[in-house]
DNA sequence: TAGTTGATCGTCT
DNA sequence: GACGATCAACTAA
């Protein structure tokens, strides 16, 4: 338990008011926290991938502001959380100044934290990869949903921490899982050699491996 | 272990 | 009316 231990402030509004690129890649070893009632949970970012809004075919701020996309393209710092595929939520941090639509896809974290939770919450018995090595298993394992799109990670709910033990590890690049247009952007970035990396037969993650 | 497919619905065209 | 920033279950080998 490290829970026990008082945590860092959260990342300063600065932190994510720069591009998803530069934000994306130092957000890799930090700490996502979950403030419950019964507890605080906690994951290791180790898998990421930046959005690059108008910038980017595959982003949904792409063709402009809708309902669904406003988040991103408000102030950094917030949550943008979509729905998909009929069943799944999928966690964004929101970079950039305000009107800047980029954000940046929360892939894959490391339990170290409200583990019992998190496995309550995905309905596992017992300790397995498959509880957070993806962007819906992630957010299921955290109680992310509609409810929590905007929340802003400088409150006391959802936020995110420097690493008390931050040892510069080795970041691994690929191009973006799942997505159609934009298929040549090598804007996903995760924690080389990681076990809570979401793809491990990933074609550069083997590359890289090699 | 790799490859395929069904589930399921909000959002945008 | 089509499709998706996914996942889990299934098949084949």
């Amino acid at each position: 338990m490290i829970s026990d231990f008082a945590l860092p402030n959260p990342l300063p509004r600065s932190f994510y008011n720069r591009s998803a690129l530069v934000v994306a890649k130092e957000l890799l070893g930090k700490l996502l926290v979950r403030n419950l009632d019964k507890g605080l949970l906690i994951g290791k970012i180790v898998e990421v991938e930046a959005y690059l809004g108008a910038k980017d075919p595959a982003s949904h701020a792409y063709r402009g502001p809708t309902k669904r996309n406003e988040m991103m393209f408000g102030e950094g710092g917030h949550l943008y959380v979509y729905f998909t595929y009929g069943m799944h939520f999928c966690a964004n941090v929101v970079t950039g100044k305000t009107g800047v639509a980029e954000a940046v896809l929360l892939r894959a974290v490391e339990p170290l934290d409200g583990i019992e939770t998190m496995l309550r919450k995905r309905g596992f018995a017992s300790l397995n990869r498959n509880l957070t090595n993806g962007p819906a298993k992630l957010c299921q394992a955290f109680g992310i949903g509609r409810n929590e799109n905007g929340t802003d990670l400088l409150g006391s709910e959802i936020f995110i921490v420097d690493a008390v033990t931050s040892r510069k590890e080795p970041i691994g690049v690929s191009t973006r899982i799942g997505v159609s247009r934009g298929k040549e952007k090598r804007w996903r970035f995760f924690v080389k050699g990681n076990e809570w990396v979401s793809k491990r037969n990933n074609t550069e993650y083997r590359r890289q491996k090699r």
